[in-house]
RNA sequence: AGGCGCGUAGCUCAGUGGUAGAGCACUUCCUUGACACGGAAGGGGUCGGCAGUUCAAUCCUGCCCGCGCCUACCA
């Protein structure tokens, strides 16, 4: 065996790895195996995207779930792919389209430039998967899934064509969010609301038309009023009360406005009382508009430009047209005031361009009737939160929700699957495409498919279905759905999980995931969010090169507490440096026990503790530490079943940290001074330090799969031992070992040499000197403990001799108490005789040179600070 | 506006109705054959403030202060 190098080399070992389990089928599930089903289905990743933290955290998360349950006998399937992700990936490929070639989407017409989607998703598409590989992922990528993929098309068409058929769907000229820089319509999801923008309160007034005076009206948008119809005041407003029903003069546009009451849209409070109405322009408008059956007025085109309808203005952009606009009432002294006014202006998600809400005709998902389930579902607990606390704001938004806006005007996506018909209007919605119209029966050439495709989200919302072959009946949907758990990050709790809660049920009529557990956010150290812009970013890959894919996995899991709301993850390299440490510390304790192990046989020693230490006649060193791993095992494997990562993660730390390396390695090396080669004592000592050793990596596998995997392939074993850590059984509670006699003696032991350490420390006692210490105990049982344990007491506290004796009775005699050291180590007195040890006088020149530094210091420091001008 | 959550060591965060914890940082000492990416020993907290319940409150209740997140609205 090769002897294992001195600091831990990850970049040498995880590659190799990877590969190997790769080839050996490992992530593999198969759906029929006669094993326990575990499922996870990965977030899809959008296919432009580039492996980020939050990505990492994710991901690690769900690989320490599946390598968990894989090891504990599940038939552990966790199912990667990619998201299309149409107004993300489109906008990429118009970009490199412009900056390679200068032309637009339209200049190379829809079919190219989907051929260039494809083409670049050919080139650029799924390095993202390439990257999870890196980080050590088990997925099965023989279920990789891209949501454009034919099958799974197939299933969102399908999806489509059901709920359209249960009039779950429709079509309908409404008042929807429409970003002019992506030209396509947003649901209100996609808008982002920027708290607290510093705007302008503008105030212009309406002449009466009868010549009877006007109406200031107040708006944040004097450009709309190009769109006015109504100018609406409350009913029981005095100030306007006598105007209701009076007709108002547009100074721009050849149009009557009515002055009218609404109760409902104005607050007498605000502004001037009076508020115009651009039914086109604003939903509370729309609505009120609705109300009063008034002409809604369209005023730009789909780029934001005033169209035809703005008069004077067409032409404008949005931002000039407001400009303008207020620079002519100002001419024809309209112009009343201005104040500054704080308020939120919705951008698109996407390009953060402010979006308009626009008069447009699309397709919604009538969501109350899904709703409904999905929220008696979570209260059922057919599906639970963790932490529980997210399910009270996934009833708040399901118990308000709106319909679905789900047609985007973009070229990349599944394609509606409605087709019209250009003789009798009407509208087939198919499968596939029709032959001929459905209504009238005109040829296909009568038909054109809509020009829209299906929200992302539309398509997401099916995944732990979709992927598995619905709407096929197949093995793996019987197998593996419901999922066991989701993780993902809360802020696609609506986007995502709520729609997928809603589309299982509908469509698979059981809910998609037993546990939904969601994560935090990773920020910087400061808590700031990661953004390229800022150039705040840690990029995952180049951690994994620098310090290695476990390092960074351990990182994020000993930081993956419940994701309490308004939390984040504060990340910083410095967790991963810490991490990298834990992985150099493994990677030497593993150094000492190969290094130790001449003449193990790893079946015989097997055989001796078969039936527990009592048999094998253990010595106290062993049996504590087989007793702590089996606690250590427990707590590990109880905290994962609870969703407690971080938990999990630092009781295996706190383990190999501070009872296997601390405290048993050092009480095995003299241990195996004594010990000859060959006897058995020694195997006995050498076979601890390999089971636990062992265990520990089995442990933390899930952890840091890497290094526990090249450790453990290093460990001698018993025969019939599997290939690889990873098929090997997860450790759990083994009963035989527990020996809470042999913990509390060692504990006792522990803390006598602890107090033996500190007095050395305290008094200065050289290193190299051997010391006489004197226990005195309160009774028998712990006398007898001690003094069956002097040898380990003297060893590891460096003493010549070791005394016990029950307390009050005398060492008189023996020793002169009269310079003695004295610390409790609970109710052990401990004691050391410091005569002859400390030079007292060495040391009170020791203590004088100290105080005259310190003094010179302080005298100069005072001096300084009494300086005027240096403070 | 409504909802959720947070405030504990210098920093990041666990935690509990009964003597307050971890990691990092800090101080002192130590190159001993696993590891200086290490070891040993330490220092450091009125558990945001005030009041209440209790034999006992960091924990429960109320109010206040500070911070974060979410939803809706904002002419």
């Amino acid at each position: 065996m090769a002897e294992l190098p001195k600091t831990y080399e990850p970049s040498a070992i995880e590659s190799r790895w990877y590969a190997e389990w790769m080839a050996r089928g490992y992530f593999h599930a198969d759906a029929s195996a006669p094993k326990a089903p575990f499922a996870i289905v990965i977030p899809p990743p959008n296919v432009t995207g580039s492996l980020h933290m939050g990505h990492a955290l994710g991901q690690t998360i769900e690989d320490i779930f599946t390598r968990w349950r894989r090891m504990a006998a599940y038939n552990a399937m966790w199912l990667p792919g990619t998201d299309h992700a149409g107004i993300a990936t489109q906008m990429v490929v118009e970009r490199e389209l412009k900056a390679k070639e200068g032309k637009s989407r339209h200049d190379l017409g829809r079919v190219e430039f989907e051929k260039r989607i494809w083409d670049w998703r050919g080139r650029m598409g799924d390095r993202i998967l390439d990257q999870l590989k890196t980080l050590g992922c088990s997925l099965d990528w023989q279920r990789t899934t891209f949501t454009m993929d034919p099958p799974y098309s197939a299933a969102v068409i399908e999806a489509f064509v059901r709920l359209h058929e249960e009039g779950l769907i429709y079509r309908a000229k409404r008042l929807i969010n429409w970003c002019p820089s992506c030209r396509t319509a947003l649901s209100d999801l996609e808008v982002d609301y920027d708290e607290g923008v510093q705007g302008e309160l503008y105030e212009f007034a309406y002449p009466l038309a009868d010549g009877s005076g006007e109406i200031v009206v107040a708006t944040t948008r004097p450009e709309t009023m190009l769109g006015d119809t109504a100018v609406a005041v409350h009913p029981d407003d005095p100030r306007h009360q006598s105007k209701i029903g009076k007709t108002l003069e547009h100074p721009f546009v050849d149009r009557d406005i009515p002055v009218i009451a609404d109760a409902i849209l104005v607050d007498p409070k605000f502004g001037t009382g009076a508020v115009k109405v651009t039914p086109a322009h604003d939903l509370n408008d729309f609505e009120t508009g609705q109300r009063h059956k008034l002409p809604m007025i369209s005023i730009f085109d789909e780029a934001g430009i005033v169209n035809a309808e703005g008069g004077e203005f067409a032409g404008l952009d949005r931002f000039k047209a407001r400009k303008a606009v207020k620079a002519r009432l100002k001419e024809l002294r309209l112009e009343r005031g201005s104040k500054l006014h704080l308020h939120a202006v919705g951008h698109c998600q996407r390009c953060e361009t402010v979006v308009e809400p626009m008069l447009s005709t699309q397709w919604f998902v009538k969501m109350e009737p899904l709703a409904k389930p999905a929220i008696e579902a979570v209260e059922q607990g057919k599906t639970k939160f963790v932490p529980e606390s997210w399910s009270k704001t996934f009833f708040h938004w399901m118990y308000n929700i709106r319909d679905w806006c789900i047609s985007r005007q973009l070229w990349w996506g599944h394609r509606i699957p409605v087709w019209y018909c250009s003789k009798c209007k009407e509208m087939t919605v198919a499968r596939a495409t029709p032959n001929f119209c459905g209504h009238c029966g005109a040829g296909g050439d009568a038909l054109a498919q809509d020009e829209d495709v299906l929200d992302t989200w539309f398509s997401s919302w099916l995944w732990p279905f979709a992927t598995l072959g619905w709407p096929n009946e197949t093995r793996e949907l019987k197998t593996f759905y419901p999922t066991t758990v989701l993780d993902t990050g809360y802020d696609i709790l609506f986007f995502w999980v709520a729609r997928m809660m809603m589309a299982g049920l509908h469509f698979m009529k059981k809910v998609p995931f037993r546990t939904v557990y969601l994560h935090t956010m990773v920020t910087d150290d400061k808590g700031e969010k990661m953004s390229k812009v800022k150039g705040n970013t840690i990029d995952p890959v180049d951690v994994i090169q620098q310090h290695g894919a476990d390092a960074l996995r351990f990182a994020l899991a000993w930081l993956t507490t419940p994701a309490a709301q308004g939390k984040n993850i504060k990340f910083s390299i410095s967790n991963v440096e810490d991490a990298r440490r834990f992985a150099n510390k493994i990677w030497n304790s593993a150094r000492f026990v190969q290094m130790n192990l001449e003449g193990y046989d790893a079946d015989r020693f097997a055989d001796q503790v078969a039936d527990g230490p009592d048999r094998a006649e253990l010595d106290l060193p062993e049996r504590w530490i087989l007793s702590r791993v089996q606690r250590a095992a427990e707590e590990v494997d109880t905290a994962l079943e609870e969703y407690r990562i971080s938990d999990a993660a630092q009781a295996a730390y706190h383990f190999v940290w501070n009872e296997l390396c601390d405290w048993y390695i050092e009480l095995a090396k003299t241990g195996l001074q004594r010990a000859a080669p060959g006897t058995e004592a020694r195997l006995k000592i050498q076979g601890a330090l390999v089971t636990a050793l062992e265990t520990a990596m089995r442990l933390l596998h899930p952890f840091m799969p890497f290094i526990t995997e090249e450790i453990w392939q290093q460990l001698p074993k018993g025969s019939g031992a599997p290939q690889s850590i990873m098929i090997t059984l997860y450790p759990v509670r083994d009963v035989r070992f527990y020996d809470d006699a042999s913990e509390s003696s060692m504990a006792l032991v522990q803390k006598v040499i602890v107090a033996i350490r500190a007095i050395r420390g305290e008094k200065n006692i050289p290193g190299p000197a051997r010391i006489t210490v004197l226990l005195a105990v309160t009774d028998d049982y712990k006398k007898t403990i001690l003094e069956g344990y002097k040898q380990i007491i003297a060893e590891q506290g460096r003493c010549s001799e070791v005394r016990v004796r029950r307390s009050g009775a005398s060492f008189s005699g023996e020793f002169s108490l009269d310079n003695t050291a004295m610390l409790m180590a609970g109710d052990v007195e401990v004691m050391v005789p410091l005569d002859g040890l400390v030079d007292a006088d060495a040391e009170r020149d020791k203590l004088h040179k100290e105080l005259g530094k310190v003094k010179t210091d302080c005298d100069y420091l005072t001096k300084k600070l009494s300086n005027a001008k240096f403070v």
